[in-house]
DNA sequence: TATGAATGAGCATTCATTCAT
DNA sequence: GATGAATGAATGCTCATTCAT
């Protein structure tokens, strides 16, 4: 490799870095304080970088926050889009199951970025957001569910949403406790979800 | 009564009324463009008073917001109270359902601050909230319905959540496509949340 | 009066002043050190007020400077206008003359305002200018110099060029040297542009 | 020639060319946007250099600005001044019609610099400029015109204004039109200052 | 020498808050 | 109590300048 070749490399790599090192300093700013809570001040300072160093790097602030969720989304939708994919041949219950199981897991990896991203939803940052993934899954997950008859049709509009809520309820319940996203959770979820919480 | 007194009386009245117009207009303009779309210079406007007045009836912005919430909470937290004392010779099913029924009607005469209570329930803007009355009207209901063994016990720490996460989900999803809570979806709601949605 | 009628006279005597001393001090500014450096700050310290007041008075930064150009324009565009109109009586030469003698005066009174609209004119800060006022007047005079025939018409069009070129070297010239615009100068001036400097 | 001062022959060489380059990328910039909308960053891109290197040329923005000046007038210094030197045997009027029809030619190959050396004149950007140039000769011509007594000595004054503020006037009109500076021009200016405009 | 990322001072603008009337 | 002009801290953004590579 040329000497010319490993340095724009090395300095891409760099760049990359550092345009990873502010948009983390956003995402815990925002995390800890909300979005007006993050100036571009305080996001310099905590990535340890000029505030114009952030121009270098992003159009302006509505870009470095729009950046923050497509950085994010672009991690979790494959693995969003894996969890909806998986068991195809097995029964919409497992499916569901696997799938909520695995968002998860998902989930248990960016738990700042999942309480940014769910506090944040009403506002349509962006055009399309991890949020709108997750419900685009659960959306076709239940639909399969009725197609092969193991959901009644009656309740195709609304166990969408039962699901999601429920999700983002459960999941903001463990952030605010400090506590893992837990299998356990998953299966009770989709135990009512399926078969109710009647005795 | 006095004469001074019958004045002081027309006087309360009076401040009510401002302040209430007061709180009206930030409610307006809140649901319309998000807490930050809301300048106290607007709100006066809104309302029919210069900004200087804002000032003659809450200590600052941070508390005009807070009385915003606190005056709806007035409205609604009896009337929540209501729909979970409702009933409570009837079985669990019942309860909730009827409780799930009321508290649509109850968010229909308040769209608007509805929406911007769910908007901002992250915010903790205030110390005790309409979002935290509900939560706790659900969580006794079930408590309630465990206890009448109607409930399985393993369900007891999650149905609140999903009983809470779904209803957000379909009040947010009739806002936003403008249509009004419907019985029909309290029962579908509370028949998931019993008895699933299997077929 | 009344004593409300009173107070809004005051108030808005009071608001006019204020107002005329922020564009006063852009335009003492922008005078001695151009539109570059004549930051909002620097204005709002020679009015004596803050920079929020600006805000109170003008749109933005932009609506100042057009505002302080319209402000001047309104008191020059009358005199412009009534140095054109004076003498129609009399022969094209004495017209000229006096109108230049006029300009002069008017000038006389506005020096700071002549220079910056002078330096500026290239910017087109407003649609429509003192100096487009000027241009329009000598075109006027000039075509009413031609009619009469006391003008070649082959120089219409070169003439109003020579004549507002010749003002305009002659004006920067006098305040260059923070000397008077003298009635001889404006003699001196009409009498190159009608019968040439020749022996 | 030995092989070192050859190369430092092609590199002085290069040197200039680069050093060109960036200056004529600022006069474009500046012609068409103004000295404020002419930003290093945009002015080193233009110029195919990186700003870093804009600072192995010039010491900081105004010397380069400066530079820009001076090395327009280092090509048409010498052009106004054998405009002015010319047909020294030739009576003052053919001498003058002479020296604007050649100005005006120099002009044709350097509209934009022309363009932006007027727009400019009065920030005094440069010590000695080409309008001063321009100036002292239009004054020298006069002077002799004065000497050889075909100009009367009682416009001596004023005759410089009135042909430099024409010239520019002229000049600002052709440009703003987008047509050529004709001979014409030339002549009609001259006519005028000599023998008026009068029919 | 060339590069371009990093820097931070400087600017326009917004808005909660104060206070004289 | 009501008013709204005045205030100035805080914020987003630009750009000349520096400097490590």
């Amino acid at each position: 490799m040329s000497v010319s070749s490993v340095r724009s490399q090395l300095r891409s790599q760099l760049r990359e870095s550092v345009s990873t090192a502010i948009l983390e300093a956003a995402e815990d700013l925002i995390a800890a304080k909300g979005l007006a809570g993050a100036p571009l001040l305080q996001i310099a300072k905590r990535a340890g970088v000029a505030v114009g160093t952030l121009y270098n790097y992003f159009e302006d602030r509505d870009a470095l926050i729009r950046a923050l969720f497509e950085m994010r989304r672009a991690t979790l939708r494959p693995q969003v889009r894996a969890a909806v994919g998986k068991g195809a041949e097995l029964p919409f219950e497992d499916r569901l199951r696997g799938f909520v199981r695995d968002l998860f897991e998902v989930y248990e990896t960016h738990r700042k970025f999942i309480k940014v991203a769910i506090e944040t939803e009403h506002l349509r940052l962006s055009s399309s957001t991890t949020s709108q993934d997750i419900h685009a899954a659960i959306a076709e997950l239940v639909k399969s569910g009725v197609k092969e008859r193991a959901i009644a049709a009656a309740h195709a509009e609304i166990l969408p949403l039962v699901i999601a809520g429920s999700l983002r309820a459960v999941v903001l319940k463990r952030i605010a406790e400090n506590k893992k996203l837990a299998a356990a959770d998953a299966d009770a979820l989709v135990t009512i979800a399926l078969d109710g919480a009647r005795r």
